[in-house]
DNA sequence: ACAGGAATTGGAATCATTCTTGATTTTGGA
DNA sequence: TCCAAAATCAAGAATGATTCCAATTCCTGT
């Protein structure tokens, strides 16, 4: 059916090529799995879903993989605290609420016109490269 | 600025019991460090630091101390990515701009009227409960 | 098909932090 | 003041996430 030659691979429908970065099997996968799983997994979690499609790969693979992702600019790697980073394949600028009573992390979005300098005192002359939002809290049921 | 009340250590100047602990001698030192130290240390530059004073400190203390100030909410800890954490005496609320050319972590305060849900698409009836606010950039120079 | 570079693997190593276990110190009551 | 209980400390072991390393294996271009 589907030969190797074009951008699009037979299983994951994930093309050869992202942002430069050579998407091997295990790339693929990795990736098909946190736009299939929007939850924010670990390494770990990622490494267990993985494992379902390829049984050999190893959890280093897994950090490796991530870490290509990342820094190409495919996904994005997200700090709790000093929990276990956490992947998400979402681009646009955004932040994280972390709902306590169900463990569910919402992305959320910033508002048209967001800019920093209209709520923080920032030091005076401060160039800001990124930015990092996280809230916690809790969506109470009506 | 070592104004004394009532219950008051000689030598640090910190009294006995802070927001229902019990202030013992190498918390009283380290919450010392912290107030004096503004460039938001790490446990183990605390504990450098701590052993000026206290040779025999271990560093479990340090983070045992730490640990005890957190959760009384006298000092608070912060987390870059997912480097060391750091320890601050600033109570109000505020974020942090890290400064990438100095390595320099300034406090930014949240002006008057700040409330997140002006500028961030919160799930809708998301109660919030506390906000970290990280910045990445640097002050050019003139 | 072949060489050279990139990617993958499994295990060892690292590093911050936490835990465990006694030893010390402090506190409150007799 | 003196004692027993409770709190705190210290030292090192243990943990857990992540990174490093050395040895294959896989691709890509020729």
């Amino acid at each position: 059916m589907v030969g190797k030659h074009d951008s699009c691979d037979d299983r994951t429908g994930i093309p050869d090529e992202i942002a430069g970065l050579r998407m091997t099997r295990q790339r693929q996968e990795i990736y098909r799995i946190l736009l299939e799983e929007r939850s924010h997994p670990t390494a770990h979690e990622v490494f267990v879903r993985a494992k379902d499609r390829l049984p050999n790969i190893s959890l280093a693979t897994v950090y490796n993989c991530l870490e290509a992702l990342v820094n190409h600019g495919v996904i994005r790697q997200v700090n709790f605290e000093r929990e276990s980073s956490r992947y998400c394949p979402n681009l646009r600028e955004h932040g994280h609420f972390h709902d306590e009573s169900t463990g569910v992390i919402h992305d959320v979005g910033f508002k048209p016109g967001f800019n920093p300098a209209d709520f923080l005192d920032l030091p005076p002359g401060a160039v800001v490269q990124d930015i990092e939002i996280t809230l916690r809290g809790n969506v109470p049921v009506l």
